[in-house]
DNA sequence: ACCCAGGTGGCCC
DNA sequence: GGGCCACATGGG
């Protein structure tokens, strides 16, 4: 290294955003759930939809002892269905599940034996599962799982691109691997820190970086290319 | 009456 | 490797 450093790193960015975002809105602890197995069913509802919609499907759920994988294992899958029907899509989440379902029963229906196995094996099995995309798995990952990876989802390309990090249109893997890249030389513990900063992104998305922003409160407005402009 | 929400698969070029 | 579309409900 010669001369005067004129740019912080993206390592030094990040912490500094993650700081402020944790500072301005406390700790998001994310995912919100009683079960590892609640989680999974919750990352496969919440697909393009509030969450306050799925909120709803998983105290059903709950009620009807469908968290338990047996049980859902065994429901038909046209009265799965109905039961889910306000979290949207429901003919297509309930194929979700079940394909989820039939994957799980490889371990048992033991979530404690799919946490035994690596990241990289479990990921590209995740994919494999039919309609379980990147986000989801890498959701399930992380929040179900333990394995410290990324996730990312429409909020963090919209927000870390306005702020001049990545292209608007970066790809999703592209967008994964600047995070883990540059979080990963952090002294945090990285599985804490990726699973709060995902969260802080999404509740920074909600609150400030609408098709109309209220930039003047938001608390990395100065990052922001956006600013209020159309 | 719009528009969006914690995406994904299928099909097309 | 992308661009476009269907999938569907509930809340602003």
């Amino acid at each position: 290294m010669q001369g005067k450093k004129l740019l912080k790193s993206y390592t030094t960015q990040l912490k500094a955003i993650y700081t402020t975002l944790l500072d301005a809105f406390g700790q998001q602890g994310w995912w919100p759930a009683k079960t590892r197995f609640e989680v999974i069913v919750g990352a496969i509802l919440t697909q393009n939809t509030n969450w306050k919609n799925v909120e709803k499907v998983i105290a059903e759920l709950d009620k009807l002892k469908l968290l338990r994988p047996r049980t859902l294992d065994r429901i038909p899958l046209p009265r799965l269905a109905k039961i889910i029907r306000p979290a949207g899509y429901y003919n297509q989440k309930a194929k979700k599940l079940k394909a989820f379902m039939e994957h799980f029963k490889q371990y048992d229906f033991d979530v404690g034996k799919m946490m035994k196995r690596g990241i990289t094996v479990l990921r590209s099995e995740l994919l494999s599962v039919w309609g379980i995309g990147p986000e989801t798995a890498d959701s399930i990952l992380l929040y179900a799982l333990d394995k410290p990876v990324f996730v990312v989802d429409a909020y963090t390309r919209r927000v870390f691109s306005r702020m001049g990090f990545v292209d608007k249109d970066i790809n999703y893997e592209d967008l994964r691997a600047f995070f883990e890249k540059n979080l990963d030389k952090t002294r945090d513990p990285r599985l804490k820190t990726f699973k709060e900063y995902h969260a802080l992104i999404d509740e920074l998305a909600k609150r400030h970086c609408k098709t109309r922003p209220e930039c003047s409160s938001c608390p990395v407005r100065r990052l922001c290319s956006y600013n209020g402009k159309t």
